[in-house]
DNA sequence: CGGTATATGTCGCTC
DNA sequence: GAGCGACGTATACCG
């Protein structure tokens, strides 16, 4: 990890153009090879980046004709050039002034547990497919077609086969994708029957009226219950 | 900004749960309250951060309740805890080795500038609708539906209506939108007929196969020539 | 490598 | 604040 605080000026060319004028910014190159330039706002996001694998060329060296117009009083003291060989993306870093500049050994990071994304959803759904209803039985998770996996397909009390979308959080899109599947699905003979649960943890106004309007069945999910239920795992905390 | 490089542990507890076991890391804490935790690696995107607006308390005092199991003989120097009022959201920060500190005035960035992004190619498009096909006309930028703005509205060679969507790259989701569009104007009586254009610089292959099953054209967009034959705003570069 | 779905997506706009 | 679309989305997973 090289940490850099420098005026700086950078321009990005890639799958858009981007420019950003001379001032103090933190400059971070980590060791996997990307690099960030953060302001003090913005949050989250860096101003600029390269994501690897990219190649950085740093020139201490600085020519007459690195220099630009109005730069004659103060010439940048290094030009960092960034490339990506790959997509052809390139960002080019002048610094005018370092500020502060750290060199650090991080080591490999053990890296972020993370607990309550849809596929404990989905996973734990597809232990308790009861809460879809009575009877309802598992064919399999992850069902491929042509155009994705079908989150959960499962048996309703009647035999009839039934697609289950998961969402953390439902929106419209959920809806566009399950009805997506149900449309080809039911191409198939075995299938043409097939009808469409959409089971989520919220399920927005709007996606809820496009599932119902398509008879689609909307189910919300308590993940809180459902994980004390399966408790084999364990919790992070 | 405030740079900090520390041993830390983080917990967070939000959308979803998540840990970071100790480990040496870069700690940003930006002037408009944000918190990144960034590791050496994962490119672009911290490992754990809080957005604003969010509230942070540093704590140095550590008391024996602090301690976890296992810390007795090195507790934590500090914790911080990082709330977002508004969402509940919480990280916590236990860090047990301070390794450097910076302490900036990088003062108020004055932002990027863009070009080449999607309204850039919608405008454009407006002004060269010609390119659609002989005797096109522009109706409207941007026509306002129930379900959002059409980007384009046209009238074609026989002073039909015709909806374009405009993408960068034209993927499915794209032509899904633009049918939810056709579907809701054609109630009106005035856009009965109205038919669809999907336009873009790249389109993939199975957004092209959706469209046409669906009886939309597809155009593909030259941003270059589009942009070089209408130069009144310049060039960055 | 392309296609698809997920994300603590985030950001910005309109209503 | 909700709804919706764009993003240099990035990233993982799967064929």
């Amino acid at each position: 990890m090289h940490l850099l605080v420098a005026q700086c000026e950078v321009t990005y060319a890639g799958r858009l153009d981007a420019f950003l004028p001379r001032a103090r910014r933190v400059i971070m190159h980590k060791a996997d090879g990307s690099i960030l330039i953060h302001a003090d706002g913005g949050s989250y996001k860096p101003l600029n980046w390269m994501s690897p694998p990219c190649t950085l060329a740093v020139r201490t060296e600085i020519e007459a004709a690195d220099i630009q117009a109005g730069e004659e009083d103060q010439p940048p003291v290094e030009i960092w050039q960034v490339e990506a060989a790959k997509t052809g993306d390139k960002l080019i870093i002048r610094i005018f002034e370092k500020i502060e500049e750290l060199r650090l050994d991080l080591g490999i990071d053990p890296g972020l547990q993370k607990d309550g994304v849809e596929a404990h959803l989905q996973k734990l759904l597809a232990e308790q497919v009861h809460l879809l209803g009575e009877g309802y039985s598992l064919i399999r998770r992850e069902y491929p077609t042509p155009i994705g996996p079908v989150d959960l397909l499962v048996y309703d009390s009647d035999g009839l086969p039934v697609a289950v979308e998961v969402k953390r959080r439902g929106e419209i899109d959920g809806v566009e994708q399950l009805l997506r599947y149900l449309e080809l699905l039911r191409r198939q003979p075995e299938f043409s029957k097939i009808t469409g649960i959409f089971a989520a943890q919220e399920i927005k106004r709007q996606a809820r009226v496009w599932a119902e309007d398509n008879q689609i069945r909307c189910v919300v999910l308590d993940y809180d219950a459902m994980r004390g239920v399966d408790d084999s795992e364990g919790r992070l905390f």
